[in-house]
DNA sequence: TAACAAGTATTACAGATGTAATCCAAAAGT
DNA sequence: ACTTTTGGATTACATCTGTAATACTTGTTA
């Protein structure tokens, strides 16, 4: 059972290191996170479990190591994240808030122009 | 002292409520997000008292009642959301990652062009 | 002025989260 | 085969959140 496993903040680094290679060792992900984050080793191994607990990874067991891989799509994630995110923000008014999350961001003139092109997309259909 | 308070879900509620329109009473807001919410009177008095213990709402006390109003204003506080939203979600590629978000929200046309000229200006700059 | 009503303040309590440490079982070395 | 190592499972614990209920104060009313 896991319809949508709320995925919290220090979940997501581990999930991101599964979505960028996999399958990995629990170590593979410990030497990672213990380099860009100030995180012990234990702490990404309970990271880890929980994430298990919550089905949003799995693993096989190849040995005495088990070999970690997402069970969850970065684009689910991503999606489920952006749904939450914009009811949390949303008043009423998109605009206001879409530009100010644009202002925020610091987009090159090809993101930008992707960006319409995206837009355009929607608009025609 | 609060140089970014975090503002949790519940209480972003009650944060919209007070810039909707303020200064208001305790009583506005419980009826307005009771009507809104599943929640009991209690329970909104909960998330204002919080807000207030973060400093992110003050209230001056016109007799018994106070009147409360933000301190911090929607938009630091979008920044803020939109800053941790995209922390958590950004792997590298900014594009999927926008992608997806358009993709998922359902956007008139009218906002559709309100993005685009947005961008316009942006690429422009 | 005493009792009441209406707001505010305090307390409650379970589950999630951040951040680990300890325990246990099996693999590996001696 | 016995001990050491190593990786996974269990336990820890404070804080934050969701969700309220109870207690306390002080205007208001009889």
């Amino acid at each position: 059972m896991q319809s949508r496993p709320k995925i919290s903040d220090a979940e997501w680094q581990v999930m991101k290191v599964l979505w960028q290679k996999s399958p990995v060792t629990a170590n593979e992900i410990v030497e990672k996170l213990t380099a860009e984050t100030a995180w012990k080793p234990k702490t990404v191994r309970t990271l880890i479990s929980r994430l298990t607990a919550k089905d949003a990874i799995g693993f096989d067991k190849t040995g005495r190591q088990y070999m970690y891989y997402p069970v969850l799509t970065e684009e689910e994630c991503v999606r489920q994240e952006t749904r939450s995110f914009m009811t949390r923000i949303r008043t009423g008014a998109l605009k206001p808030m879409l530009a100010a999350f644009l202002e925020e961001e610091n987009l090159s003139q090809e993101e930008i122009d992707e960006l319409k092109c995206i837009l355009d997309k929607k608009g025609e259909k």
